[in-house]
Parts: structure tokens; sequence; C-alpha cells
RNA sequence: GCCCCCUUCGUCCAGUGGCCUAGGACGCCGGCCUUUCACGCCGGUAACACGGGUUCGAAUCCCGUAGGGGGUGCCA
């Protein structure tokens, strides 16, 4: 068998869609573990999309998950001639005809011959003559079957008679992406179509084509199945999160985007997740495709990117990080940063978050000259209900002035002492770390403490310390 | 309406006639660890849509039913 040739054909639509992220990808995972070829070929038979801005919408993403090609990208505009040879072919062989009937007439007429809406070949034998709002239309087969050998789905039979006579030139004379289907594949010898199922019926009318055009052997096509939201229905634009991109601001990492998405509609044999493309690479088939829907479940999601981030080593999560550290919306200004405190931070922040924007909170008493707005929750539990805040407060104010503050154990030492003294003086346990979190970080929940007040250094904590038991009172 | 496709835990995947009293992962629940939040570890919950066949034997094969989805454009 010859090594294969796959095409991933997006249109320009503006983004890249997980979906269509999820065909490529099963493109390019066929590709390359068969050792072929993976073309790229945009389908801008519609409007003219061809700006540079939509092109880079699809592709970037497409290199952001680490997706290359072999060949293209081509642009289906480019190849019109191509396209409107083979409709002139059609029709010069009988295959295709000319017709002027607009959509409402078409409904009437069917209308009026009591059939389901649907175009029954009124003008086939009108002999209507070209001009602007002819289309012209494939004479499609009133008898037979069309047999699609899915690599996925099996044997699909389509009877000739359930598909109209449809449109393969607009009239504006430009060519409908079926019939440019059909004539690119062939010109750029597509081995194997990877698609979603979305497509399955357009297959027969492009095979259709095929054979009427002399083509020969189709190629092998595979549907994959299609990703569908909590409701069961198709990825939508307008209700679902299916911008690439989105995911790349929120700060998914490529590798676990690529892992989930191979997730979907197909597993390792070994059972085995979470593991290198390349492994994936290894074992992908497409016989082992499987063809029910998908749900693209976030929380799979985020506990793959989760896994990638608690992998990725200090220095490199540090990196990553710095665009969401510096960004307008952190809670520091951008001067103040300092990446190697974060670096020191990393393995504590890493295991915290899910995905790389969550990592300015873990350190948003860091950058900052004092605490100016108290977490409103974690104050009345430390403070307000917690035992002996104020005692607590005085004596670890008292307890850290000695302390030589460089080291996270002898202030954890000097921070418990005080609770476990007060526990004794009270009988009651008396929970110190609490009330000096909130003072030094502003919230109860956060990295280990020592660590945090050592980074901080003894005179902007001696200085919250201060500030929050003033403003506790009493 | 018509055409096509699909149907294993809530979700994703494994399972291709006996290894299945159905396995893994996410989620959820419980526990351990812990003077924060997490991480980690341990345990639990939970499914072969239904009905008929075929077979010594069916989640796996066949038929039917039901449910879900996709398509039905001079979009792709």
């Amino acid at each position: 068998m010859n090594a294969p040739r796959v095409r991933f054909a997006p249109a320009p639509t503006g983004f890249l869609h997980v979906g269509s992220a999820r065909s490529a990808l099963f493109n390019w995972l066929y590709a390359r573990h068969m050792g072929g070829t993976m073309v790229l070929r945009v389908e801008d038979t519609d409007v003219s999309k061809k700006t540079q801005e939509f092109v880079d919408a699809i592709l970037e993403p497409l290199q952001w998950l680490g997706i290359d090609w072999d060949e293209g990208p081509y642009f289906q505009s480019d190849r019109i001639d191509s396209h409107k040879a083979a409709v002139d072919r059609l029709v010069a062989d009988g295959r295709a005809y000319r017709c002027d009937l607009t959509r409402d007439q078409v409904e009437a007429l069917s209308a009026e011959a009591k059939l389901s809406p649907g175009y029954y070949g009124w003008s086939r034998d009108r002999e209507v003559a070209p001009g602007p709002g002819v289309v012209v239309r494939f004479r499609a087969p009133d008898h037979g079957t069309t047999v699609i050998d899915d690599v996925v789905r099996g044997r699909v039979e389509v009877a000739h008679e359930t598909i109209e006579d449809f449109v393969i030139s607009r009239g504006d004379g430009s060519p409908t992406f079926l019939i440019a289907n059909a004539v690119d594949d062939h010109e750029m010898a597509i081995s194997h179509v990877i698609r979603g199922e979305d497509l399955l019926n357009t297959t027969a009318k492009v095979m259709l084509l095929w054979d009427a055009l002399g083509y020969g052997e189709p190629p092998t096509y595979a549907h994959l199945p299609l990703l569908v939201n909590e409701q069961r229905k198709k990825l939508s634009k307008r209700r679902d999160d299916v911008a690439l991109s989105d995911y790349v601001a929120k700060g998914y990492l490529p590798e676990a985007m690529v892992n989930a998405l191979a997730l979907l509609g197909w597993g390792p044999p070994d059972e085995v997740e979470i593991r290198p493309l390349q492994e994936i690479v290894d074992l992908f088939t497409l016989e082992a495709v499987n063809k029910s829907a998908a749900f693209f479940d976030i929380k799979k999601l985020n506990h793959i990117n989760a896994e990638y981030i608690k992998a990725l080593d200090p220095a490199r999560f540090t990196e990553l990080v710095e665009p969401y550290m510096t960004a307008d919306e952190a809670p520091w200004p951008a001067a103040a940063y300092r990446a190697e405190v974060v670096e020191a931070l990393a393995p504590e922040i890493q295991q915290r978050i899910v995905n790389l924007s969550e990592a300015p909170t873990w350190v948003s008493w860091l950058f900052v000259p004092a605490i100016e707005h108290y977490d409103e929750k974690s104050w009345n539990k430390a403070m307000v209900k917690g035992r002996a805040a104020g005692r607590v407060l005085d004596e670890v104010i008292a307890a850290l002035d000695d302390d030589p503050f460089d080291d996270p154990a002898t202030i954890e030492t000097a921070v418990m002492g005080v609770g476990n003294r007060l526990s004794e003086e009270f009988e009651v346990r008396v929970m110190s770390q609490a009330p000096v979190r909130v003072a030094v970080t502003g919230h109860s929940a956060g990295i280990p403490l020592w660590q945090a007040i050592t980074l901080l250094g003894r005179e902007a904590t001696l200085e919250r310390l201060r500030a929050a038991r003033a403003r506790l009172g009493g």
C-alpha cells in the first residue's frame, strides 16, 4: 500500500473550531502514523474570505497545537478554473444541465406536485441558456445505489432516488464545494478523506461527481463521530465555547489540548490516557475510531491540563505564566513583577491551578505594597470568629520581631509556638496560622505560609500584621 | 416529512462470542495525610436502551422497537 495522502480542508470562518481541530488532529495522526502526507486546503469557494486575517485564524491555532502539514495551504479559490472546467465537461457530457428556477419556484413546484420539499429535476429537458442567475445542476441517476465503504462507519448505502439534482455551479458562475471537493481531491491525489460525520450526507454526491468525471477509484472515506455539547447537539459557534483561541487565552497547554482531543472518539488499547503525542501517533489507527458522538467535557480537559501543568519544570512554568502575570488584569503593576520569586514558588502554584490564567490569584498578595482588600469570608472566619485572633497577632508580631527571617522553618516554629502557648493559656485549641495568613495574604487559602512570609521579608510582613491588628481593633 | 448515522457507568474511553460477578479515566461521595487551600494516597458510587432471535455460550452476530443526532441551501 502506498503512503496515504490526507487533507484537512477547513472553511475560513474566522477562527478554528474545536471540532475542526479534532478533525485536523485525526488526519494528522493518521498521516504521521502511516508515514503519509498531510495536505492543508482552505475551502473558500463561497465568498472571498481569503484575507490573511481569516487564514491566520485557522493556521495559528493549528501550529499552536503542533499540527503541521506537508503541502499547502492550497486555496480552493485559486483553483476555480479547474472546477469550472469540470462543470463545463459535465454539461458537455450531458451529466449536468442548466436551471434558472429560484428557490421559491422550486418550493412552489414541489408543493404543487404534492411532493416533499426538494428539487425533482424540473429543468432537465428545458435547455436553459447560460446567463446570470442560471445555475448548473448535476443530473443525479434515477436508479441504483452509491455505496460508501467508510472506515469507521462500515458500509453506508445511499439510494440514488433520494439524491436530488444538486447545484454544482451557482448563478454567478462560481462552483460549489461539492464539485470543488471532487476535483481537488482527485488532482491532489488524496487517498483518505477523514472528516466529521456531518459531511457523510454529501459523500454520495461527491462520489457521483467523481464517477461522472471518470476519476476511477474514489478515496477511502472515514467519517469521525461528532463532538457535541451537554445537550448532545453538534458543537455550535453560538452556544458553545468552540474557538480554540479562547482555550489558548485561558492558559490551556497545547500538549494538554491535543491529548484531550485525541481521546474523543478514540482511545489507546492500553487505557493510558495522558501520554506524549508521539505515543499517540504510534498507537493511532483509523479502525479504532468509534462511531458515537462525544461530549467535549471541560472537566476532563481541566484534569488533563492540570496534570501537564504539574509536570512542567519550574523555569518553563515561570516562562509560560509570565504573560498572565504581567497582563493589565494582574493585581499589581507589571513593573512590580519579579519572575525569580514566582519561579521559587512555582511548584506550589503548579499543584493548585487548572490553567495558566489562574496563576496570578495565588500570588496576588506578593507584588502589592499592602493588602488593600481582605477576602470577606476569610476575614470573618479567621479574625472575627477565630479564637483570640487579636492575641495571636500581637504575639506573632512580638515573636517575629526577633526572627532572622531567613528560614521558613524558624518562622513556622515561631508562629506555631504562639498557637501552642495560647492553647495552654485558654485551655482550648488556638489556631495561630489562620489569622496570620489572612493578615499577610488577605485570604485564608494559599500557598504554605512560612514560605510566603520568607519571600515577603521582615518589614512587609510586620507591616501587614500591624495593619490587620489595627483593623481588627479591640 | 424524507434520507443517513448512532446507542457500554453522569462523562470520555476499553471490550471485536467464553478471560465480563463488564475494565480504566474524569466527575461525585467517603477516608487518610494536613493548624490554610491544594497535591498525594486509599476506598466507594455507577452502565451493556428495550424486545426477539442465532449459539452450548452474546455487551460482542442478526432482526425489530424506542430514544438521540446529523443532513435536507445558489454554506461548507
